[in-house]
RNA sequence: GUGUCUAUAGUGUAGUGGUUAGCACGCGAGAUUGUGGAUCUCGCAGCACCGGUUCAAAUCCGGUUAGACACCCCA
């Protein structure tokens, strides 16, 4: 057989699946239309599968907030580009390599937020928010947007959820939020540790980066390329090289703390005094430098504490903030001190799951009190209703209107653990009752259509007594 | 942006030149049609894409795309 009549042998047999047999809807449809879509790079679904974890941390996100007089600030997510190149900075990978920037049908350029305190500065200025009680405290959840090469736990598109403070110095306020992305993890049952530093005001940042570019000048021959690279453009990174032969250096490099002026060093040890009177443990890390521009004094970081380090990337932090008391000025609004933080969702979760996993602790599974299982048409006409009914007295009940058999409801009744299947068939409808039938020992009893609720209620009382 | 590796049903995988591409989970149907958890039977669904080498490619080669890893940097 030739080659060419090989392959239009496999084009029909691709053209004509010869089934016989009714297909399904979905495989029907896909018969006529091959073209399927894939992502974008960098871009992912949450699936409906990842539900359970991303409600925790939308909600304990949510908790926290209250709890702390956090209110939501929603920005867009498209904005002046200029708002992120002058808050975030010129030369910083976020905004030279990393930023979605196009120009829109009227020729402006906008970009795709990367983050958000930009936005929220944007608008804390624009609406005047100074003139309010200070300070000013705005939580966000959302997508945010990095053109960067993907990896484990690195999206193009990903969420974020923060924290920000504006118009307060007091270092009680960084301690504050250091605290709230402490106790998020905490809530949500991950163990992390928490790197902080203080990176000064910038003119004491500027003496040191002089005095720290000197030092490994004169070290230069013992430097990796990246370092040798970074001295030029950006000194602060030549502490966290993680090039074997650039330890030693490391290791004697001046230290930025030695570089700061009496206030700035009175404010982090009062952030740090604070950290252990909350008793939130914290590691000081002198080589701590954060990838934007806007930061002044206090930084930190939050890193997961799993046993397989390298199972998330080395350097994967979760999170991380700072104070940033000269940014609104720079935005133009008035002088006001502020701190803030984000976290990476994606990030998080992943780490919980691993640590979850790790430590063989169950997934959060969705409750169901009963579920219905329905039997011919009368019945199942009745049954939405009855759902409905239940459901307006606070009770959840399950159930699955394509399957039609009671062996398959119970089926999945069982497969969802659900307490108890209510079953109602044509008898019942015909009676005015339904049978409660208790999944764990097979008893069944009859019951009066109105009286379930209660009977239903009852019954789920004693599941209270164990919690 | 640089380098390395990988790509088989929805998921996890077997298959190194000739196989009806195998298995498990999953999903669906059933085992005297109104009763789940066990078992069994049957079914559903796959070689990322494009091209090349070869009588013959999931398998070898090239490209594309995507993912993962290490950098860069960051969440």
């Amino acid at each position: 057989m030739s080659k060419q009549k090989i392959k239009e042998k496999k084009k029909i047999v691709k053209a004509k699946p010869g089934k016989e047999k009714p297909r399904t809807d979905a495989a029907a449809a896909n018969t006529g239309n091959k073209k399927t879509y894939a992502l974008l790079r960098g871009m992912h679904d949450v699936l409906p599968r990842e539900e359970k974890y991303w409600k925790n941390f939308y909600h304990t996100a949510e908790h926290l907030a209250e709890h702390f007089q956090f209110s939501r600030i929603e920005t867009p997510l498209l904005e002046e580009a200029n708002l992120f190149i002058r808050s975030i900075g010129k030369g910083t990978d976020v905004v030279d390599k990393e930023m979605y920037v196009f120009e829109d049908r009227d020729g402006n350029k906008v970009a795709l937020r990367p983050e958000v305190t930009a936005s929220a500065v944007r608008a804390y200025i624009m609406h005047g928010m100074w003139n309010m009680t200070q300070p000013v405290k705005m939580w966000y959840w959302g997508q945010m947007f990095r053109y960067d090469r993907p990896q484990a736990g690195r999206y193009r598109q990903f969420f974020q959820v923060g924290f920000e403070t504006l118009g307060d110095a007091d270092p009680v306020v960084d301690a504050e939020l250091i605290l709230l992305a402490h106790n998020f993890y905490k809530d949500l049952g991950l163990p992390v540790e928490i790197h902080v530093n203080s990176i000064g005001l910038p003119e004491e940042r500027q003496k040191y980066k002089t005095a720290l570019v000197e030092y490994y000048r004169s070290k230069r021959s013992y430097l990796c390329d990246d370092c040798k690279q970074r001295l030029n453009k950006n000194p602060l990174r030549l502490l966290d090289c993680k090039q074997e032969r650039c330890q030693p250096v490391k290791e004697d490099a001046p230290q930025i703390i030695d570089w700061l002026e009496e206030e700035s060093k009175n404010h982090f040890m009062k952030v740090l005094e604070y950290l252990d009177e909350l008793a939130v443990p914290y590691v000081l890390r002198s080589t701590l430098v954060r990838g934007l521009d806007y930061y002044t004094r206090t930084v930190f970081e939050v890193y997961p504490v799993v046993s397989d380090v390298n199972a998330l990337g080395a350097q994967s932090a979760l999170g991380g903030g700072g104070r940033y008391d000269l940014l609104v000025q720079e935005m133009g609004g008035r002088p006001s001190p502020a701190a803030g933080f984000s976290l990476g969702i994606e990030r998080s979760v992943s780490a919980l799951k691993q640590y979850m996993d790790a430590n063989q602790i169950k997934p959060p599974v969705q409750k169901f009190d009963a579920y219905l299982a329905q039997l011919g048409d009368q019945a199942r006409r009745r049954a939405l209703k009855a759902i409905n009914d239940l459901r307006n007295s606070g009770l959840k009940i399950d159930y699955n209107f394509s399957k039609n058999s009671l062996k398959s409801q119970l089926e999945a009744a069982n497969s969802l653990q659900v307490p108890y299947a209510l079953i109602l068939g044509q008898k019942e409808v015909q009676d005015g009752t339904v049978i409660i039938r208790d999944m764990e020992s097979g008893v069944q009893e009859i019951v009066d259509q109105k009286k379930v609720e209660n009977v239903l209620k009852k019954k789920l009382s004693r599941f209270d007594d164990d919690k």
